[in-house]
DNA sequence: TAGATTGTTAATCGATTAACAATC
DNA sequence: TAGATTGTTAATCGATTAACAATC
């Protein structure tokens, strides 16, 4: 929609003004520049005022930005009040915890159920879901209106369930899976990769020495 | 130490070649070449060349790449061969489920305790570990030679424990916590930040309706 | 108004891609 | 040897930074 190409450099920033402008928010400052900006987010003044000029001219000349504004903006622009639903598929320890996790009404994403697998887990009591049968996957996700799905399954059998949810229309996936999943366009997603990040962790440990 | 310097879109990259070549390993392809692996991969083979060549000329002209050589080089450029010992602080549902994470002994990481400030937590049994009081994370980091910390406890609090945890000896954070933290130099920090992801699927879902 | 700070254009820097000589 | 493919230099592309006129 509407914007130009924005690079995912930015895209990816953009979070983080989130963030900074929310802390800012709690300690009740109302006003900064590019300048306090970058002296607290680490971003040049410069590439601040380029991220933020691509979506539109928040500041004013002389005075800089509002905070809540700004925060408001960003949340706007990071679709924060979109109601998405969404499953969750794979019900063990990942999972459970990312079920638990707070942060997903503040990104409008609503959790509507945990599937799993293993007959052990079906049935299972996790917050306020039970744990439904992964069989049940596609008319689950067509009858309940689902936009995303969360993975949290191991590599093998991750395409096969990613393929399976794309055939009952889910628009968008946050994959614990470590593996690069194929999906046709229109589908968005949005890798979160521990393996890799804890690989990154020890070559910059070993670099360190 | 040694090589000139390695951008981080590079090291980056290191994880997922590591993890292709495993995968080649397992059907058992003993070759490949930069343009075959730019086909599975995703990379152009130039920058595949590129990336390679910064650690050394691992191929050979009209024949390619050995996939278990290269698959070994990468392992030892990661690091994936030393051995760091780490504390998981915060044994909440992600902090067990990271601990329970199969992944570590992959990447050369190996936990020697759990932590929880939380009386209510402490003498659980967690995996093979009673959860220790957070109390005691100093005098454990220096007596055990702990290397790194895996943070997953909340944001307030968390700059707090990483100043008692780099006083301690300390040499690198592997932070689930959803705050940028601050460490002198020497100290490496590796942030999954679980909201700036989900932010970030939530701002592709938005431009893709 | 004078001072401050934005929005935006131009310059620089770094990363990716293309090209090809070297060589297996 | 001829063909294939690397290693590496040069060209291109994109992202970051600098600069400054516009303007609050």
């Amino acid at each position: 929609m509407a914007e130009k190409n924005i690079s995912m450099a930015v895209i990816r920033r953009l979070p983080k003004y989130h963030r900074y402008l929310g802390d800012l928010l709690d300690k009740e400052v109302h006003r900064i520049s590019s300048k306090e900006l970058s002296d607290i987010i680490g971003f040049t003044a410069s590439q601040i005022r380029q991220d933020l000029n691509n979506f539109g001219g928040f500041g004013q000349q002389g005075y800089g930005y509002n905070v809540e504004a700004l925060h408001n903006e960003i949340g706007n622009i990071l679709g924060l009040n979109k109601i998405y639903n969404a499953v969750l598929v794979g019900a063990g320890n990942l999972g459970q915890a990312i079920a638990n996790y707070a942060g997903f009404r503040k990104a409008g994403f609503e959790i509507k159920a945990l599937f799993d697998a293993n007959p052990r887990m079906i049935g299972l009591k996790i917050r306020d879901f039970e744990v439904l049968d992964s069989e049940n996957l596609e008319s689950f996700v067509k009858e309940n209106n689902i936009d995303i799905a969360i993975l949290c399954i191991p590599k093998n059998g991750a395409q096969d369930v990613v393929d399976r949810l794309i055939n009952a229309g889910i628009k968008g996936i946050w994959n614990f899976a470590p593996v690069d999943l194929e999906v046709p366009k229109g589908v968005i997603v949005e890798n979160v990769n521990l393996t890799e990040s804890l690989f990154t962790l020890s070559y910059l440990m070993k670099e360190n020495e």
